[in-house]
DNA sequence: CTGAAAGCGCTTACAG
DNA sequence: CTGAAAGCGCTTACAG
């Protein structure tokens, strides 16, 4: 199939390219018996515009690149599903990279994407990502950026967050509303702000309602992932009996968690009290069904995306880029694994 | 940021644009001198070839576009896990589209990819696509297409399936074996060819071992969702108190059956069997865990890659295509649900 | 070994 | 209202 091209409009109707193009693009100095004429042959002909030619001549290539963790995780998806839907109704695709965790990839994915000359960046951190140079590059490039969920309080870009500690806080106090006297904590990895945050918020409200702080119950997980919250549940009912109530990082850890309790006979909420965070779908179905912190995966693409169409638009003017944080609200979602 | 471009090297090297860009590619015909000279200044000023002026000349994107039914989806997401991972090894970015079910959807995302000049296209078919004519087009523009899991046998290109009917049949024998006697099956919607298969495999496994077949215990899933399998186990409780085994279509079906039997204190798989499809993580996690079937997404999705970009390749050299249909092994998972 | 020239397909400032 | 011309940044066949 030979594609179609402005040329041959032009001559098969015996004008210029540059009228073609102009009728094509309704300009206003077009007559419109000219105009109809090339329209109808176009669609006759079904003439597509070269995408790699407007590219080059306008600089756009109507594309955004994605940066996550991972894709195959409830939360991610969740906020992938929204940008992929937004973004086409407004005209960009959409191309998506996942860092797998590791620092290096996302260097490399980054200056994919920059080669690529995508109008803008959206990406969530990865865990063990400590040296942000390759996205002050981003910055320097003038690439519009924006940071949600796993940010880092460095860089100089807009960012989507929610408010972690506040939500480590309220899952806490939860636990100590339901009657919970010693509350352990099966904590994300050392690096993300976001799994700190949330510790943060857990021993702000142990403090706040007089439960002593024990470091000795709050557990680190480095994959969170269901086995360690099987795990540890296990340490906690071998060698800290006394605990009941645990909050963890995620659903997939309080889950795990859950696991271990139903298969030794642990009554849960009546013996101990345990909330996830995430409220992924598998927290309501699991039995007994999951308390947890519900975080708005599918608004935060939404506004993400929303904020870097934004920023796109303003740079293509020349325009000065106002930065802005936007912190999305949380709530506790009370199910049967804490007894209030 | 002024982009870096070969003039600008060539100017400053007092050589010519041609040199550079053969200096860049490493051309034979350079003077080693001259070569060194080109990289080392590339390397200063950070050089990037643009994507746009490259796209157009060598007219391919480096980029393929693949459409899915939804991507909140754990067996989709791991499709796409493999593909976007394995594509940027290759070389290759992937643009992400949803269809959502919609055959409208679907069809203008494939204008757009096609449009967009993506060099080959990867897709799973909306259960509702009835029409093909924008697939025919994508054959028709000579694009490469593979299609993977949902795929139509009307079409003329690669496939990479599984034998649901075959797995259908492995399920339905699994109950047959682990003692059931009466098995009911939510099966998936009515036009899919794998929903039909996985339903045909299970009459033919009926057949083969002399159960009858009624179809007042065949229930259709129309999302294939949590609340349909609840719904239906109920129906099966209070209207076929006889039923004593369930193939559900998906895990997620078959995890709302177990909700229910569980809520109501129905013991599984004592009183009735029960068992899945496509092993999700969370199948392994509920209690009691359940049996399924293995549905290699991962592999999936790198086969159906591997395919498409030899395909490009071959296009690219106007070889002729041999178009193959790839079959995936499944296998039974047998867990707490079923008792064997 | 080097470079002038053509061309990919479009857009747009400018002249008439 | 129309079109010739320049140009986006690269690649490559061709000449020397």
């Amino acid at each position: 199939m030979g594609e179609v091209t402005l040329k041959q409009i032009a001559e098969e109707l015996g004008i210029s390219v540059t009228t073609v193009s102009k009728a094509l693009k309704n300009y206003a100095d077009v007559s419109p018996k000219t105009k109809t004429a090339v329209i109808n042959l176009a669609n006759k002909l079904n003439y597509q515009p070269n995408s790699f030619a407007v590219n080059l001549r306008t600089k756009e290539s109507k594309t955004i690149g994605l940066i996550i963790p991972e894709i195959v995780h409830h939360f991610f998806s969740n906020v992938v599903n929204a940008i992929i839907e937004k973004a086409e109704k407004k005209g960009y695709l959409v191309i998506i990279l996942q860092s797998n965790e590791s620092e290096e990839l996302e260097k490399k994915q980054i200056d994919l994407l920059l080669s690529k000359r995508v109008d803008g960046i959206l990406m969530s951190l990865s865990n063990n990502t400590k040296n942000l140079d390759h996205l002050k590059k981003v910055i320097e490039h003038n690439v519009p950026l924006v940071l949600f969920d796993k940010i880092s309080k460095l860089l100089d870009c807009s960012k989507v967050v929610i408010d972690d500690k506040s939500a480590g806080y309220d899952a806490t106090e939860h636990l100590i509303k339901s009657g919970c006297k010693k509350i352990a904590h099966f904590r994300g990895p050392l690096n993300p702000q976001g799994s700190i945050d949330r510790f943060l918020g857990y021993k702000k409200a142990l403090e706040d309602y007089n439960l002593k702080f024990d470091s000795s119950i709050v557990f680190t997980c480095e994959k969170v992932s269901f086995n360690e919250g099987y795990k540890f549940a296990k340490k906690i009912h071998t060698e800290h009996k006394d605990v009941d109530g645990i909050f963890a990082i995620t659903d997939l850890v309080g889950i795990g968690a859950v696991a271990y309790f139903n298969e030794v006979g642990v009554k849960i909420p009546k013996q101990i009290g345990i909330i996830g965070f995430s409220n992924w779908f598998m927290a309501s179905v699991i039995s007994p069904s999951l308390s947890t912190i519900d975080q708005p995966g599918f608004e935060m693409g939404k506004k993400s995306l929303k904020l870097l169409l934004k920023e796109i638009k303003a740079t293509k003017k020349g325009n000065q880029i106002q930065h802005q944080t936007v912190v999305l609200p949380t709530k506790v979602i009370k199910r049967n694994s804490t007894a209030f």
